[in-house]
DNA sequence: GCACCGTGTCATAAG
DNA sequence: ACCTTATGACACGGT
C-alpha cells in the first residue's frame, strides 16, 4: 500500500482551529464595527460587515463586492431579503452557526438562495425544511450518494442491500421529535449535541418497539459512516465479518448499552438488522442510547486485534483529515454546507459516504449543523479525522472507519440513566482506552477534556482493546452474554496499585464476570506494558552492546596506535644506550672477562647484554607488548635468574644461557620491536 | 506470495 | 497463596 503524495494531517487539522479562531475574531470585530468596509442595507436596516466574508459565503456578495474598491460601500439587498431572513445568515456567516426558528426557516432559506448560500442551503434546510413541514413543502431532496441522507426507504426494514434502514417508519414521530427540539430554540448542532434526556425520552416513547432499532438516536456521523468497510476492502473482509457476527450476537460495549428494558431490548432488537447494512442516520439520531450494541465493534475480532492504539490515534486526529479521504466532501451532504471559514467538514460528517458507496451514505449531515466541521460531540472530535486527509490508504481508511465506529460506539454508548436521569456509571471517556499518542491531539484538548480524563485515557493504554478483547472472550465463551458494566473507570483497572485495586475491588459488589474482566483486564495491560518494557529493554541492550562494540574498537585502534608509539620510542631509546655503551666500552678497553661479567648482569634488552657476544646482538630485546619473552628464545633464557627484571623476560634457569659474542661496541642492534618497525642491523649499524 | 517488523497475548518462571 | 514482573513464544496485521 502505497502513498501517492504525502500526508499532511498536521495542517489539515491546524486549519480548523485557526479557522475557527479566525471567524471568532472576525465575528468580534464586526460586532465592534472594526475594520468593516460594508454596510448591507435590508428592509432600510444596516448591517455592519466585511465584504471578504460576506464574499467568501455568499455568491451574491461575491458578484456584488468584488468589483468595487474603497471603504464605506453599501449594498442594498433586494427586496425578497428580509431582515428576519438574513440575519442567521450574517450570523451564520460568522459564527458558523445559524440560529432559526420554525418561523424564520422559510426566510432564511429564502435569503440563502437569494444572496448563494446554496452550501447552507442543500445541506442544511433540506435536512431542516422536511422535518418542520410537510414533505410536500420540502421540495425535492437532494440526493447524496444515491440517496438524500435523511431519506426513507421506500419500506421500512426493507433489506434492499442498501443497509440503510433509516426507518422508514420514522417520518412522523421522527418529524414531530425534530420539531420539538427546535421550538426550544436549539439549532442543529444542539440537537446533535442535547442529545440529552428529553431525546432519549422521545425516543423510547414514541418509537414501537420494533422500530427501535431504526432509530439509534446518536446523531453521531460516525456511526453512520462505519458501514462496512469490509464491503469496500476485501482484506478486511475477515475483519468486518468477525465484527459483523459479533454485532448481531450481542457485542455490547461494557456498560455501554442501557440495561434499562426498553431501550436495551431495541437495541438488542436492532442488532440483526444493523448489521444488514449501514446504519442510517435518521435511525440513529432517534435512538439515543443503546447504540453501542448494534453499531460498535464490540469487540475485535481475531482479525482486528492488532490494530493498534497508533491506528486508533491515526483515526482519531485530526478531524477534519478524513474529508479527503473518502472523498470530496463538496459533492453531497454537509460538505456542501460547510460555513464559510470553517474547516471543511470530514466525509464522515459530511456524508459518511465513502466514495459513493450508498450503503454508506450518511446522514451524518442530518445530525450535525451545517457548515460546522465540529463533530457532533465536543469531546469526540478527533475520532472523526485522521492524518493524511487523502493520502490515507485504503487499508488506513477501513481501519479509520472501523476505528471510528468503535470508538463513537463506545462514546455513542453513554452509561446508562437511571430515571432521574442520573448516570450510573462513569463517564464516557473514562471507559475509553486511548493509547497514550492521543492525548497528543490538540483536539482533545481544545474540547475541553480535563486533565482527569486525559489521564484516564493514558493510563488506560490497552482498554478499547481489553473492551474489545473483552467482549471477544465474552462472545467465546459465553455467546451472547450479557456486557459487564463496570462501576468504576477501566483506567483505575490498570493503573492502581495492588492494595489499592483490592480495595476498590472489596468497595464494588462485582458479579463473577465481572472480576475476571477486570482482573483480564489488569492482567493483559499490565503484561502489554511489561511486554512493552521488556522489549525495550531488549532494543536498548542491543544498541548499548554495539556502543560498547564500537567504543572496544575505538579503544583497540588507540591502544594499538600507543604501541607503535611506544615501541618506535623504546627501539630510540635502546639505540641511544647501545650508543653509550659502545663508547663507553670502546674507551674502557674492557677484557673479555670483564665483558662477561657486564653481561651477566645485563638483561637481553641491554644493549650491553650484546657486548657479551650473545645472539642479543643481532636480535635486539623484543617489544614486550608483543612477546612474553624475547625473541631471541631459550638462547637468551639461558641466563640465571640472578638478577631477574621485573618486567623482563622471564628466564628458565635450567637453560644454560648460550654465550653472546662480545661487540666490542662496534655493532649493536636495536631493540625488536613488535611492529615490524626495526630496522635492521645492517640498514642501522653498517 | 513471501519476508520482515511491530504488537498484543499467553504461558511460565522468578521474586 | 497471590500478585507482579520479565521473557520466550506465538499469532496476527501491516509494509
Amino acid at each position: 500500500m502505497s502513498f501517492e503524495s504525502p500526508r499532511s494531517s498536521v495542517f489539515t487539522f491546524q486549519s480548523s482551529v485557526h479557522s475557527a479562531h479566525l471567524l471568532g475574531c472576525l465575528n468580534e470585530q464586526r460586532k465592534r464595527d472594526v475594520l468593516c468596509d460594508l454596510t448591507v442595507v435590508v428592509e432600510n436596516k444596516g448591517f455592519r460587515a466585511h465584504r471578504s466574508v460576506l464574499a467568501s459565503c455568499s455568491e451574491y456578495f461575491h458578484t456584488r463586492v468584488t468589483s468595487l474598491v474603497g471603504q464605506g460601500l453599501v449594498v442594498t439587498l433586494p427586496d425578497e431579503v428580509t431582515v428576519e431572513g438574513f440575519d442567521p445568515l450574517l450570523e451564520f456567516a460568522y459564527t458558523a452557526k445559524l440560529l432559526f426558528t420554525k418561523e424564520n426557516i422559510l426566510d432564511i432559506r429564502r435569503c440563502a438562495n437569494i444572496l448563494g448560500f446554496h452550501n447552507l442551503d442543500k445541506g442544511c434546510f433540506d435536512f431542516l425544511i422536511p422535518k418542520f413541514f410537510d414533505s410536500s413543502r420540502a421540495g425535492p431532496r437532494k440526493v447524496c450518494c444515491g440517496r438524500k441522507s435523511w431519506e426513507k426507504p421506500a419500506k421500512a426494514g426493507s433489506s434492499d442491500g442498501d443497509g440503510d434502514g433509516d426507518g422508514g417508519d420514522d417520518g412522523d414521530n421522527d418529524d414531530d421529535k425534530e420539531v420539538e427540539v427546535k421550538e426550544e430554540g436549539v439549532d442543529t448542532e444542539s440537537l446533535v449535541e442535547n442529545r440529552g434526556p428529553k431525546t432519549a425520552a422521545l425516543s423510547a416513547n414514541a418509537k414501537p418497539a420494533d422500530e427501535a432499532p431504526r432509530s439509534l438516536g446518536t446523531g453521531c456521523p460516525v456511526v453512520a459512516m462505519a458501514t462496512d468497510p469490509a464491503l469496500r476492502c476485501p482484506k478486511y473482509r475477515k475483519f468486518q465479518n468477525a465484527c459483523g457476527k459479533e454485532r448481531s450476537r450481542s457485542p455490547q460495549v461494557p456498560s455501554s448499552s442501557s440495561s434499562s428494558s426498553s431501550s436495551s431490548s431495541s437495541s438488542s432488537s436492532s442488532l440483526a438488522p444493523a448489521t444488514k447494512g449501514p446504519p442510517s442516520p435518521v435511525r440513529h439520531r432517534e435512538e439515543g442510547s443503546g447504540l453501542v450494541g448494534s453499531v460498535s465493534s464490540g469487540r475485535k475480532s481475531e482479525g482486528a486485534k492488532a490494530i493498534g492504539n497508533e491506528a486508533a490515534v491515526a483515526a482519531m486526529c485530526p478531524p477534519p483529515a478524513l474529508v479527503p479521504l473518502l472523498g470530496n466532501p463538496d459533492d453531497g451532504g454537509f460538505g456542501e454546507a460547510r460555513a464559510p471559514g470553517a474547516a471543511r467538514p470530514t466525509r464522515f460528517l459530511a456524508c459518511a459516504s465513502g466514495g459513493g458507496d450508498e450503503g454508506q451514505e450518511g446522514g451524518v449531515g442530518n445530525h450535525q449543523r451545517p457548515g460546522v466541521s465540529d463533530p457532533p460531540h465536543p469531546k469526540i472530535p478527533c475520532i472523526l479525522g485522521e492524518e493524511g486527509g487523502g493520502e490515507r490508504s485504503t487499508v488506513e481508511r477501513e481501519v479509520a472507519e472501523h476505528l471510528a465506529k468503535g470508538f463513537w460506539s463506545a462514546y455513542l454508548n453513554p452509561p446508562k440513566e437511571s430515571p432521574t436521569g442520573q448516570s450510573s456509571g462513569y463517564s464516557w471517556c473514562e471507559r475509553l482506552a486511548l493509547p497514550p499518542g492521543v492525548l497528543d491531539c490538540p483536539f482533545l484538548q481544545d474540547q475541553g477534556l480535563s486533565q482527569a480524563e486525559k489521564r484516564a485515557y493514558d493510563s488506560s493504554l490497552n482498554s478499547l482493546e481489553d473492551s474489545d478483547t473483552e467482549a471477544a472472550s465474552e462472545g467465546t465463551s459465553s455467546q451472547g452474554a450479557p456486557e459487564v458494566q463496570l462501576p468504576y473507570p477501566v483506567e483505575q483497572i490498570v493503573s492502581l496499585s495492588r492494595n489499592d485495586f483490592q480495595n476498590v475491588l472489596k468497595q464494588h459488589q462485582l458479579t463473577r464476570e465481572q472480576l475476571d474482566f477486570v482482573h483480564d483486564v489488569r492482567r493483559r495491560s499490565k503484561n502489554c506494558i511489561a511486554a512493552r518494557r521488556c522489549r525495550k529493554r531488549k532494543l536498548d541492550c542491543i544498541h548499548s552492546l554495539e556502543c560498547e562494540i564500537q567504543e572496544l574498537r575505538s579503544e583497540k585502534k588507540l591502544l594499538e596506535q600507543e604501541k607503535a608509539e611506544l615501541a618506535e620510542l623504546k627501539m630510540q631509546t635502546w639505540q641511544d644506550i647501545s650508543g653509550l655503551c659502545h663508547r663507553v666500552l670502546s674507551e674502557a678497553a674492557l677484557q673479555p672477562e670483564q665483558l662477561q661479567v657486564l653481561a651477566k648482569y645485563s638483561t637481553p634488552d641491554c644493549p650491553l647484554s650484546s657486548l657479551t657476544g650473545l645472539p642479543s646482538l643481532l636480535s635486539p630485546p623484543t617489544d614486550p607488548s608483543t612477546s612474553a619473552r624475547p625473541l631471541t628464545g631459550p638462547s637468551t633464557s639461558a641466563y640465571p635468574p640472578a638478577h631477574p627484571s621485573p618486567g623482563g623476560p622471564h628466564r628458565d634457569p635450567q637453560v644454560p644461557r648460550p654465550q653472546r659474542p662480545i661487540a666490542s661496541g662496534r655493532c649493536l642492534a636495536p631493540p625488536r620491536v613488535g611492529v615490524a618497525s626495526a630496522p635492521s642491523l645492517t640498514s642501522v649499524w653498517t
